[in-house]
DNA sequence: TAGACATTCAACCATTTGGTTGACGATCCC
DNA sequence: GGGATCGTCAACCAAATGGTTGAATGTCTA
């Protein structure tokens, strides 16, 4: 299940692919350029991508043989609202909360 | 490294581990009391906890035999602080929780 | 003091994760 | 057509993860 707490933090908990996400966040990028600044191998970085695809924080596209990759900044909004729970409302059921983003990720348009 | 980016995001990308912080909201329990709700064995509880006293997110007291789990939820502001540099994700829509909350009471009888 | 209780430790296991390399399927362009 | 480029697949590997069980440690209490 794409966009799933469990698949979001997950995704964010590597360092590498939090910097992909930095780099998509001023402009799209086919896999080879996402890959050039990293040390690790290019099928390596492709796996990343695939994480982070499955998780809903970016999506690929491919036009021709470049796949390019956007950068998906509502996905994490889930997670953020999750983690807000902690702290800034008195306390909230989150079991209910966890609940709510689900039906709201099912109702979301697009 | 405690309360690094790395760290509380893999410790929150489990999902026991996300229900303990939900439960700790409400008060300071016990290793015990924490276990109770879980199938899993107390070990794997105290190796949870572990990973959630590294990641800065709860602090544990031994008073006596007992030893206390207590939340701490400024630790989670570093990654919400991150994860607000991407989009401007709307701010809690406190409003549809609410009305989830009703919709949820009116659909599950107890 | 002996037993019960609270918690962790140690050893072990299966699965997942993040990486490698080499082969492969597309696609572009000369 | 044929070579270069883009990206993934498959097989493999080492290390980390999440779980188990049983023994050990420390503390309370009858």
């Amino acid at each position: 299940m794409a966009n799933s707490l469990d698949t979001i933090f997950a995704a964010l908990a590597d360092p590498t692919r939090r910097a992909i996400l930095s780099m998509l966040l001023e402009d799209d990028m086919a896999v080879t350029d996402v890959a050039e600044p990293f040390e690790i191998s290019l099928a390596a970085i492709s796996k990343h991508l695939m994480i982070l695809t499955r998780a809903g924080l970016i999506t690929q596209e491919k036009r021709g043989r470049v796949k390019w990759c956007k950068l998906e900044p509502d996905a994490m909004r889930n997670a953020s609202v999750w983690m807000q729970g902690f702290g800034q409302f008195e306390p909230v059921n989150l079991d209910a909360f966890e609940r709510f983003l689900e039906t709201e990720l099912d109702s979301t348009p697009e």
